[in-house]
DNA sequence: AAGGTAGACAACCGCCAATGT
DNA sequence: CACATTGGCGGTTGTCTACCT
């Protein structure tokens, strides 16, 4: 399985087949034609014309305020679209590509401790998006279970004991479709519990235990069944001093940032508030990166040589403080390199192609990144040209 | 070679809290 | 204060590719 498998991934134009135009969120289109929505709102996969677009939409108006790059750059998708491309794909400083095995350990981590809060778990994994994470998680819960192999290794499972989760317990026993008796017919559910603590690490430790929502779907109705299940099993002792010993792990406030009771997308690169009394009205000034908050965890980013990066011009925000952290700014330089290759090297129409893997570890010195601008601009000749790629040039000398 | 399966990934959806008017 | 808008989040679905039988 290649990373870049799915750069072709043009199938997915037949998603949201069926459904009525009032289930569609953006825009409310999406009857008949699964590309256009009633609105004219493209959807399916992005082309690189769109990324360039929304790049430089971005570029040049920081991010937020999603709903205004259609209106204004003509791009057309949805804002929520258009903010889903840019965080899990266009933003600078992404990492692409499978996971470490640390990356891999510190999910496992994270996931004791909070449970299905991707986004969480994703402000701890610099330059992973909690669809990545997610996607990872799922993947694996689908290989535990068919293995038979308990989620966490033992160690996490020790470690984790003192984990739980911030929602409440349920006061009322609410029956568990996987103990049920007249559900656990069907050969998935074999996996459901084979020892006391694996039973624990499947209900105490995801508020929605992930383990079994891939499989529950075609069974079960969203939500209700999972969330209801019981988190702590009052005879088990194990759970219920997990409970009694809970602690909430979260990242530390960054710059001041006000804790949202469910918004922790704080993620390295996603565009926090940057005010501590943060109002809509600045959310286009958010897109200068943050404090790296999980460079504790992950630290093998972070010699990047601050005069070696680029970032992108804060035109709007003059009066931000300088970007945090060598290893953000390293990305904006890396995940330039990447997305210019990406935008402008890919055949306009088709999707667009995804960052590129084999530059992750280069170091990227102002001259690397004017060839490669330059080579932008040569590359882009054949498309209809505008401003973008002067600015990258600009960009590329701005360093 | 054909069919099935698993893994990876992208993108959508509904929900909902925060914020704006 | 009510309503509308925005956008963050978790869940889900669908497609592709690689691998296995």
């Amino acid at each position: 399985m290649t990373p870049s498998s799915s750069n072709n991934n043009s199938g997915l134009l037949q998603q949201s087949e069926g459904r009525s135009p009032q289930e569609l969120s953006c825009g409310g289109g999406g009857g008949g034609d699964v590309v256009e929505g009633s609105k004219g709102l493209k959807k399916g996969p992005w082309t690189a014309v769109e990324d360039q677009i929304l790049m430089e939409y971005v570029r040049k108006h920081g991010e937020g305020n999603w709903n205004a790059v259609q209106r204004n750059s003509g791009l057309n998708r949805c804002g929520k679209s258009c903010r889903l491309r840019w965080a899990n794909h266009l933003r600078p400083n992404l990492k692409k590509g499978a996971f470490s095995p640390d990356e891999e350990r510190l999910i496992l981590e994270l996931h004791a401790k909070y449970g299905n809060k991707w986004a969480r778990m994703a402000s701890q994994l610099p330059g992973r998006t909690d669809n990545e994470i997610k996607n990872y998680w799922n993947t694996r819960v689908k290989r535990r279970q068919r293995q038979g192999l308990p989620l966490y290794p033992n160690d996490i499972k020790q470690s984790q004991q003192s984990h739980s989760h911030s929602r409440s317990l349920p006061t009322t026993t609410i029956q568990n479709p996987f103990q049920s008796t007249t559900n656990c017919t069907t050969p998935t559910f074999s996996f459901q519990i084979q020892s006391p603590i694996q039973a624990h690490h499947l209900h105490s430790l995801s508020p929605t235990p992930p383990s079994l929502s891939p499989l529950s779907s075609p069974h079960h109705p969203k939500s209700t069944t999972l969330t209801s299940l019981p988190l702590f099993d009052p005879s088990n002792p194990t759970t219920t001093s997990s409970f009694s010993s809970f602690t909430f792990h979260r990242p530390a406030p960054i710059l001041g940032a006000p804790v949202r009771y469910k918004r922790y997308r704080d993620s390295v690169g996603f565009s926090p508030p940057v005010s501590p009394t943060p109002q809509r009205s600045t959310s286009i000034l958010r897109a200068n990166s943050m404090p790296d908050i999980a460079s504790s965890h992950l630290t093998s980013t972070n010699s990047m040589p601050e005069s070696a990066a680029f970032q992108f011009p804060r035109t709007l925000n003059p009066s931000l403080p300088p970007l945090p952290s060598s290893r953000t700014q390293f990305e904006y330089s890396e995940s330039f390199l990447s997305s210019t290759g990406s935008v402008y090297s890919v055949k306009s129409e088709l999707p667009s192609s995804q960052v590129s893997q084999t530059q992750s570890e280069v170091t990227i010195d102002t001259k690397v990144i004017s060839a490669a601008a330059a080579a932008a601009l040569s590359a882009s000749q054949a498309h209809s040209s505008n401003g973008l790629l002067e600015d990258l040039l600009q960009e590329a000398e701005f360093i």
